[in-house]
DNA sequence: CGCGCTCTTGATCAGGTTCAACATTAGTGG
DNA sequence: CCACTAATGTTGAACCTGATCAAGAGCGCG
């Protein structure tokens, strides 16, 4: 395990200011109020990681509950057999470790940074304090977890309910950014990771790619970048 | 949607007694005091319904939270495709119904009986105001959803890293109660849904089972019963 | 400019699905 | 309690999606 040193909030204006964006960003503390933003300022410690760091890993005990400032960071699992499995990316907002926070269990996943990044991060007593005593931000918390459970039950069923053509196509289609008329789509993994998220290889990945450019779906702009040119023919994949 | 009318609990002895238990089985309300207890089962209300029936199914907006008192349902998705996949299979003490009270949703999972069943329902009004009363409640409840990620992270995980025959080989030792000196496991449900569970078919799960029989792992009593001759064989599978 | 690494494309192979027939079990009514 | 029917489970054989292995192309970075 690394020893990172809390980069602390009172030696800095840079870390002081990150640091306040570090809370401001997160939904679930996005309905307080100034005296009690202050409050969960106090007992989050915002911490900065270089690219490719490693957070967690399974085994770990760590009681910590991390929320993403700024960067990004890569979620994985190990098959029993060794495989790596890539449960999901976390973007600034989003947070982990909410297991081993509540249930005093070890990881079972691995946390790695995928671009230099700051995460908040609060120890269990903290958040439980600030949980009885703001039960607002428990609901928020619930919210978050319910989705969350939503979106890992919908991707099992699509792994095993559909052919990798289509989750593919889903998945480009979901990723697109709404407010973009582009239809540009920025992958925020590479292929080895996309395949992974998405239960297949990078071969096939590839392959599949090359068949919606064919059919005049997609166009490739770059290997992380891919123009939609027709949203409804991919949903109908 | 059937209509059902919750059995009152002030009108007959039965369905009170039916409902303290339906209450008290819950871990999430099982650390509050018999006063605390008196205000939830106020909220509360029992319902009774038969083998077969569906609580609700994707598409529906009722935002109510369901606790399984005694019987057990079935919760399933319906890929793009229309194939279903089962999510889990619901014991008495664990609940549903919580992302389309959290997060004003349709829903979109199916949830069914398998055998006569009493669930509790609350509404989200009910809820809330007793989460905010007791934020005990709330630690519960996020405990609970952060296992609950965990676990459906975890068979997406195995669904694409492992073979169907270890799905198969640690769903049979993980079903066994510990506690049961025989090594018997009794499948809470068909093989078509197990199966479905397991992500495969029903012809792949037969298939299996004969050749653990073959391999002497295991033994086959009746179609739900499976006797476990060898337990670390099976996890070596 | 050259060494990594990621990505792409081709050829082969296998795990698991599908389709079909048969066996068994469970449920129902006489 | 048995007979009958429907549903579930089992087994066999053909097929197919997608994985694996291998080689080459493109790209980023020192």
């Amino acid at each position: 395990m690394s020893e990172r040193q809390p980069c602390s909030h009172h030696s800095s204006k840079d870390s002081l200011c990150s640091h306040k964006g570090c809370v401001t960003v997160v939904p679930i503390f996005s309905h307080l109020d100034d005296v009690q933003l202050k409050e969960v300022m106090s007992v989050v410690h915002p911490t900065h990681y270089q690219k490719g760091e490693t957070i967690f890993r399974a085994g770990d005990h760590t009681s910590v509950m991390y929320i993403v400032s700024k960067g990004s960071v890569r979620l994985y699992r190990l098959g029993e057999s060794g495989k790596e499995q890539v449960v999901r990316i976390l973007q600034p907002g989003e947070f982990i470790g909410e297991n081993a926070l509540f249930n005093e269990i070890v990881h079972e996943t691995y946390a790695e940074t995928m671009k230099d990044t700051v995460m908040c991060q609060i120890n269990r007593r903290d958040l439980q304090k600030l949980l009885l005593e703001y039960p607002s931000i428990s609901l928020k918390l619930l919210k978050e977890l319910a989705t969350r459970v939503d979106q890992s039950e919908q991707q099992a069923t699509r792994i095993t309910t559909e052919p990798v053509e289509k989750r593919l196509a889903y998945y480009l289609v979901e990723t697109l950014t709404p407010e973009d008329k582009s239809n540009e789509v920025i992958l925020p993994m590479n292929k080895k990771d996309l395949a992974s998220y998405l239960g297949t290889t990078p071969e096939t990945i590839s392959r599949k790619l090359t068949e919606f450019e064919e059919l005049a779906l997609i166009k490739r702009l770059s290997p992380k970048k891919i123009k939609i040119l027709n949203v409804d023919g991919l949903l109908l994949k």
